[in-house]
DNA sequence: GCGCTTCTATGAACTACTTCACACAACGGC
DNA sequence: GCCGTTGTGTGAAGTAGTTCATAGAAGCGC
């Protein structure tokens, strides 16, 4: 119980209300576990729960016409997925899969928004965080079309090196050491795996990263940054 | 106040409120003209307002990082810009210019949101609506990442025939005018003026549609859906 | 009606990606 | 310790878009 009450509060959306109103939305979940490559819904299944993420890490996978797998995101602890099938009550969007062993908190549809509709405050909240992530896909989208991949792949390492669940042990200080193959990072950025890995050692080249099996190590993200 | 209400009305995410709570966020508002050409707002203004479009239209554009301006909706009657900045309270993340001789009902941010705190089921329905939003930008982006021009000019005809304030009047039953330069289609698909332009003569030849001076003429949507 | 501006049309040269083909390295299971 | 699988590295050939240059047609202002 009080486990629930301390995930939902690490909710940055949900972390503002009191405590007796996140009790009650943590009272009415129940956690599930998955081990690591485990489905937790896929796309077209019908939705009605949010999955707040515990522990762990999860990915978001949408299926293209031609039928390639796209990750449009990475949630660690404290960010959630299905909140688009709860809130408009159609068909899940994407697939949700634990890249890592994963606990989730699971709130049902009635229940979160019963427990909605009595709260404005909280479906504020909301609506600020869904505003945030609607610019976030809209800036996706800019530099999808204007980007070129060079810079679309600076911008993303630096971004994947806030996510501190795809985050392995410095070797050295200074350096941050990102969990993440080369395919994974093509399937992000809309390339193929080749492009990404002929930039990469291109950078690597400059000195900005070192390459390694299953991981980008950043030496100097000053230089990438400048690059953007 | 009774011309506010009914546009409040035609606002489909609003539509379902009781009348008296239309009535309350309608007389809240004002309404503002503009005409053609002219600025409602910039990308990077304050944003403390919501602009219902009461008639005309409305471009939304956002300038891209080498300074081109990529044209992310149209709107026409009924929709709504500026919900963005007036929930999460940053500044105004696109542009918002009238494309015809346009009139708004502008809402404050401090009046709109103390009119939705009061209202549980408005917000409830402002949180679905805003998920229909995700859902269809992550599409585009999907579709950014893995369509070819032709099937996302295509498939773009297909969406802007069904904007009624873009149409004209048809020349002949069972075609559809809509009203839009090709460069305007070309900024829309993040790709160059004459990409579409040769595309656009490439569905022509086949019977399609036909072109004219600020507009294309769809002769046959069937063979543009089954081509998707 | 004339000229300016906007919009459409098209070809040629260039470029950033793609796919394909292949080699090799690292790790995991048994 | 071997073998299958997963991941990285790289070159050659192809292609879908780009920019640039140039042309003409349609509408608008006065």
């Amino acid at each position: 119980m009080n486990q629930s009450e301390d995930l939902v509060r690490a909710v940055p959306l949900l972390a503002k209300l009191p405590e007796a109103e996140l009790r009650a939305l943590a009272s009415r979940g129940r956690v599930r576990s998955y081990r690591a490559g485990a489905t937790i819904f896929r796309e077209g299944d019908p939705g009605d729960s949010l999955h707040i993420v515990v522990e762990g890490a999860v990915r978001i996978d949408v299926l293209s016409s031609a039928g390639e797998e796209v990750t449009v995101a990475l949630l660690g602890p404290g960010e959630f997925v299905g909140h688009l099938a709860l809130l408009d009550g159609r068909p899940r969007s994407a697939s949700a899969i634990a890249s890592q062993a994963t606990r989730t908190l699971v709130v049902t549809r009635n229940d979160f928004i019963q427990w909605l509709s009595e709260r404005p405050r909280a479906a504020l909240a909301l609506l600020e965080a869904l505003s945030l992530l609607l610019r976030r896909t809209d800036e996706a989208l800019a530099d999808l079309a204007f980007l070129d991949l060079p810079h679309r792949l600076a911008k993303r390492l630096l971004d994947l090196a806030t996510h501190p669940e795809l985050l392995a042990d410095d070797p050295r200080p200074g350096a941050i050491r990102v969990r993440i193959t080369q395919g994974e990072l093509a399937s992000m950025l809309g390339v193929s795996r080749e492009s990404v890995n002929k930039q990469l050692n291109q950078f690597a080249r400059n000195g900005w990263l070192e390459l390694g099996r299953g991981a980008v190590t950043l030496r100097d993200t000053s230089a990438l940054r400048t690059f953007i």
